[in-house]
DNA sequence: ACCTGAACACCGTTCAAGT
DNA sequence: ACCTGAACACCGTTCAAGT
């Protein structure tokens, strides 16, 4: 099974009423300060080069994004991306932050408990909306200050919860790492096998009848596709053993 | 920067002393059943094949692993690899395999925590002995028995425990995700900022003084590496929760 | 039976040239 | 200033041919 031919719908003639074009969103126009000038406004630009590319990776997977497809998704040759972006790594970074631009923040509640809740919920809730993406991009590590507006939410409430530092950095750590992790797994099949045609199958099937009894009896369960609920349990679970390792350490004021 | 050009050391002549060879190994002399024959021992074979490519990615990264190359490695023409694995999809899968493989699996106790500690700790142990490899293919869902056995042992060891079948597959969910998120966020840099250069900075740098006081605060403590030990640590707490959980749910006898 | 040569249809990226 | 053509050095994969 060839994994990168020809999974185009058609060859769409890529001069002829490309899909996305100039986008003069709002935030653009502030991109460049100069008062709109006279000439022909310029097709590309960083923030609309990143929304094409998210669009494109929504639309048809991870692998149909590459800059020759890009570029004619934008109708423009491949190589004027490279105007804007230095590289198609430099071009998954942006991809990355656009995709987190939707972690909302919620600026007005102070409980640790819930400041998780909303962290992790947001991560898992941007992945389902974005898999392909996520899969792509979700764990690149980001320093814009964009990325760092949710992590920084995060760690003052927990400080404010009475967290030490080293607590706080390590319940930050564990809910992220959680977040992610199941994330990605959900996009991946929790490591038990899905079919090769991509439905999801009975776990237990290809097992030997003998010496897998946990997994017998479990197969309903286990092919059972997690839910947002699912993943909310898991972070009660984790906020309940967090607030046992507070109980336990000395409040701080 | 280039990504993908010439990080090859040096030209290295593909015909001379191959490093990687026949390999014959004792799992592999049990692949054909046929008392060894007198011709000439096959070079290549499955087993061997996904040794190679995981010694590759080890030694130089996932993007050294082209068909090319780990023919060149194996002293074969990339083309004689398709005679053993349909696609470099299924030798990703096959590499996922070998990787898995090192995950062993302890038989003697039957207490649920400490095979959700044994389970996590196997994870962890296999992305930091391979990060690029874990990085590349560890999160692809596999049927093998052999990827199914831990998996076996940590569900048994949660129904002995008392786990109803949901709540065993939840805590099951809850356990891997945060063992392959921590241990990816780890190799990927937990999202905060890691220089271009690769070497580990310090968050909070770019950032604007004001306005991230929890993260410039813990600046320290967030650009510090993760542990062995904050790994476990967490863990412990996830084990905590799941404790409160079991404790506040009808035991099954 | 097992491996190879040559080819196909792609990649990311550079650079001199166009407008 | 912004985009393009042509080229370079790669990819994964197919297939007829070699031994």
């Amino acid at each position: 099974m060839p994994v990168q031919r020809s999974n185009r719908p058609s060859p769409r003639p890529p001069s002829a009423a490309p899909k996305l074009q100039a986008v003069p969103a709002l935030d653009d126009s502030t991109e460049g300060q100069a008062p709109r000038r006279r000439g022909r406004p310029p097709r590309l630009s960083r923030a609309a080069i990143f929304r094409a590319a998210l669009d494109l990776i929504d639309a048809e997977g991870a692998a149909a994004l590459t800059m020759r497809r890009l570029g004619a998704e934008m109708g423009v040759e491949a190589m004027s991306l490279y105007r804007h972006v230095a590289s198609k790594d430099a071009l998954l970074d942006g991809v990355a932050e656009q995709l987190m631009a939707e972690h909302e923040v919620g600026v007005e509640d102070h409980d640790w408990a819930v400041s998780a809740q909303r962290f992790t919920q947001q991560i898992h809730t941007i992945a389902r909306a974005h898999p392909a993406a996520f899969d792509l991009v979700g764990l690149r590590a980001l320093n814009t200050v964009d990325a760092m507006r949710p992590v920084e939410a995060l760690l003052a409430a927990l400080r404010e919860g009475g967290f030490t530092p080293d607590r706080a950095v390590a319940a930050f750590r564990l809910l992220s790492g959680y977040s992610r992790g199941f994330a990605l797994s959900e996009i991946a099949g929790f490591t038990l096998a899905s079919a090769t045609d991509g439905n999801p199958r009975l776990t237990g099937d290809k097992l030997p009848a003998e010496g897998f009894p946990a997994i017998h009896e479990l197969t309903g369960e286990l092919a059972r596709e997690s839910t947002e609920d699912d993943f909310r349990a898991g972070v009660e679970t984790i906020i309940a053993g967090l607030r046992e390792d507070l109980a336990s350490t000395p409040r701080i004021a």
